[in-house]
DNA sequence: CTCGATATGTGATGTTATTACATTAGTCAA
DNA sequence: TTGACTAATGTAATAACATCACATATCGAG
């Protein structure tokens, strides 16, 4: 992950954009979001998006193909354990968090299996406590 | 999870080419690969999909977007744990594995949290063993 | 047999992501 | 300043993944 440095004007859009919604969204919502500021292209999107996870400001959901900003922007915190999100499949609430344990034991695999992992994806989908109980 | 029963033909197709394949298998490969089966349209293999997803013998990747036969087809094993998966980006094999320790620790947030999961998904990418060393 | 449920066939469409190529803007050294 | 290099951008086309809508077929229960 290349530390974060200032953003061009195609990077602060769409993070800014990320920033804003509350909840994850889709390379082409985003682009319908930037149209008024001059996006014509999914291009345009998915290359900002690629810088701004490559400096870990912006997370992408594998399960249900979108992103969002991450949660934890300051200290960059947790960044060396794995993180994991659970989804609200009602509401779209993502909420991050990572787990030493969790991170421990994956490691604990592939270290017994030789298997050099490069990224790890933990995402749980569910209904959150909000959601449950409305 | 519906208990497995008679497959049928398309069903059977689909799981036979899964069986056969070394590796995960884009929806779009099977289609092709049972073109000479008579199968013209993604929606067939989706459908077969669905419901061997549905039975427990198939698992969809979700950070690649493809689908492997369980490696764990008779007791079904581990099926009230998560199912973790390592996948190799040189090779593309796919280990399954799981762990109770993870199990626990994403159960006791969910638990702590609210959070009514439905689905999990542990996806772990890197090189395997095999390609690591050569 | 007839009804209902499940499975199938097929075309069109929707959604997500990348390729290819041209252009623009910034940096740095000679 | 010029030239050369690198990063960022613009745009069209296409590839890859997935679903909708509607018609037809198959099969078991009553």
């Amino acid at each position: 992950m290349t530390t974060a440095q200032e953003l061009t004007k195609n990077q602060s859009l769409v993070f800014n954009t990320l920033s804003r919604a509350d909840g994850p969204l889709s390379a082409y919502t985003i682009l319908d979001q930037l149209r008024g500021d001059g996006f014509r292209a999914p291009l345009q999107v998915y290359r900002a998006l690629e810088k701004l996870l490559d400096y870990g400001m912006v997370h992408r959901l594998e399960s249900i193909n979108a992103f969002v900003a991450c949660a934890h922007p300051h200290h960059h915190g947790h960044s060396h354990g794995m993180i994991a999100f659970a989804i609200c499949e009602k509401c779209g609430q993502v909420s991050e968090f990572s787990d030493d344990i969790i991170t421990q034991r994956v490691r604990q695999w592939t270290t017994d299996n030789g298997f050099k992992q490069t990224k790890t994806t933990i995402e749980i989908r569910g209904v959150c406590a909000n959601c449950g109980t409305a």
